[in-house]
DNA sequence: GCCTTTATTTCGAGC
DNA sequence: GCTCGAAGTAAAGGC
C-alpha cells in the first residue's frame, strides 16, 4: 500500500498531489483551515474553522470537524471532486447531479495532506438486524404465539411489503410487523396500513389480525395498536445463540 | 495548528503517538490494515482491509473504506477510547455504555497516523429546513389556502407536536402539516393521528381539517389522503428568497 | 429513475 | 432518562 504524504504544503503543491491522488483513485484527508458552502436540497455555510476533509474516489466527500459521528458538511458518493487554486487558495469542489448539489471547500491554510491506496474488505457481516429476527420466526413461529403458520415472509400488498404472513390455529390470516427494538407510533401505523391491505385483498368479511413483534412499545403506540385492535408480542432483542 | 506525523510507525510507536493525541484531545486518523468487530445494540464483523481511522476527543470513531459516506463500522460520541499493543500489534477499542457497545480495530500494519489539535467552528447554518417551511408559511398563509389563519406553531396534541394548527375562512380548525420534500404514506398516517386527536379535543362533531403542505406526495400516499379525506397543497420547496 | 423501508440510523427538543 | 420526529438523512431492494 503507497501513501503520500505531505505536511504543511504550500496551497500549490497541494493542488498537485491532490490531483495525482484523483488519478490514481486514491481516499485523501486533508487537515487545514477552511470554509464550506453547500448549496443544494437544502443550502449552508460554515465559516472558518479547522477541520478533516476526507475524498473517496467513488465520490464521496466528508468534512469534520472535533466533534459528532455525522460529518458536519459532505457529498454523497457519484460527486466529482475537483480542485483548483483561486487567489492562491487551495479549493476543494464536489459536485453531484440528481439532485444538483456542490459542495465547496476553501483553504486558508493546508496543515496536511495524506493520499491512501485502500482497497478491498468492505463487507461486514452485521448480525441482529430486522431479518436476522425474520429468520429466528421462520424458525420458531411460536415465538409470535402458539399455533401460528407462517405462508409467506415476503407478500407484497397494495399498502406495501409484509414481513411475515400466516394464519393462527384457527386459520385467521395474520399480519406480522417485525421491529428489532422498541417502536413508536409510525409502526402501529405501518401495521394498520398492512392489515387494512390484506382486509381488502381476502374475501369480503375477513377478519385480518396484525401482531406488531417487538422488543416493547410507547405508551402512544399501545394506544394506537388498541384503537386499531392490534396486538403487541414482546420478544428479547438481541438472544439468538449468544446471551 | 500543531499537526503530528507518523509514517509506516512500528506499532508501538503509534502506540504512544494515539496516547500522547488521546491526552492532548487531538482528531486522529490512522490509515492501515486492520480488522473491526463490533458487538452492542447489533454485532459484526469485518476481516483485513485497508481503512481509514478517525478517533474524536469526544469518542466519535469511524472506520471508513475507499467508498460510501457513511462508515463501514464506527462508535458514536460519548464513547471511550483505549489503544494498547497485544501480540506485537495496535489495538484501538473504542467502548461506550447504555447501550453497552464496543469497536474494536485491530491492525496489522500501520501506514499512517496523524494527530491534529481541531477546534472552532462547528456551527453551520442551515437553510431550507422544515422550520424555515413553518416561518413562509407564518409569513404568508395564503401558501396554504385563501382565508387561512394560524393560531398556533406550536400546538401540542394527545397524538403529538402539530406543526401549524389553524382555521380556515369558514372557522373550521385545520391541522397542517409540514413536509419539506415529497412524501410518503407515513406523512399522511402522521397526519392523520394529529386531526384524529384534534377531533377528540374539540367539540362533538366538530368538522376537523388536515391539511399536508409538501412539494409532492406518493400515490400511496395520495391514496391514504383520499381515504383518510385529507388534503394535499403543493409548495415549492427551496424557493423563498432565491430562485 | 421512483417508491418503500431499514438503520448499530444520528441528532435535537421536550418532558 | 425516554419519547418523538426531522434529516441535505444514507443505503438497500423492488419495480
Amino acid at each position: 500500500m503507497t501513501a503520500t504524504t505531505l505536511h504543511e504544503p504550500s496551497h500549490r503543491e497541494a493542488l498537485w498531489e491532490l490531483e495525482a491522488a484523483f488519478e490514481r483513485g486514491d481516499v485523501v484527508t486533508l487537515f487545514g483551515t477552511c470554509t464550506v458552502e453547500y448549496d443544494g436540497r437544502a443550502a449552508s455555510s460554515l465559516g472558518p474553522g479547522a477541520r478533516l476533509l476526507v475524498l473517496k474516489p467513488d465520490g464521496s466527500a466528508l468534512v469534520h470537524t472535533d466533534e459528532g459521528r455525522t460529518p458536519v458538511n459532505w457529498q454523497p458518493p457519484g460527486s466529482e471532486h475537483r480542485a483548483a487554486v483561486r487567489d492562491g487558495r487551495l479549493r476543494v469542489r464536489s459536485v453531484r447531479t440528481t439532485p444538483a448539489e456542490t459542495l465547496d471547500v476553501r483553504f486558508s491554510a493546508v496543515d496536511h495532506l495524506a493520499a491512501y491506496g485502500v482497497t478491498g474488505g468492505r463487507d461486514v457481516e452485521v448480525v441482529g438486524s430486522e431479518a436476522d429476527l425474520k429468520e429466528r420466526i421462520v424458525a420458531d413461529p411460536s415465538l409470535v404465539e402458539a399455533g401460528f403458520e407462517p405462508l409467506a415472509t415476503e407478500r407484497e400488498s397494495e399498502a406495501g411489503h409484509i414481513d411475515v404472513f400466516g394464519r393462527d390455529a384457527e386459520g385467521r390470516p395474520v399480519v406480522v410487523e417485525l421491529k428489532r427494538r422498541r417502536v413508536g407510533p409510525d409502526a402501529a401505523g405501518q401495521l394498520a396500513r398492512y392489515v387494512n391491505a390484506i382486509e381488502r385483498e381476502e374475501p369480503d368479511g375477513t377478519e385480518v389480525r396484525g401482531v406488531l413483534v417487538a422488543p416493547s412499545v410507547t405508551d402512544r403506540a399501545r394506544d394506537l395498536l388498541a384503537e386499531e385492535e392490534l396486538e403487541h408480542v414482546a420478544v428479547d432483542p438481541a438472544a439468538s445463540d449468544d446471551e
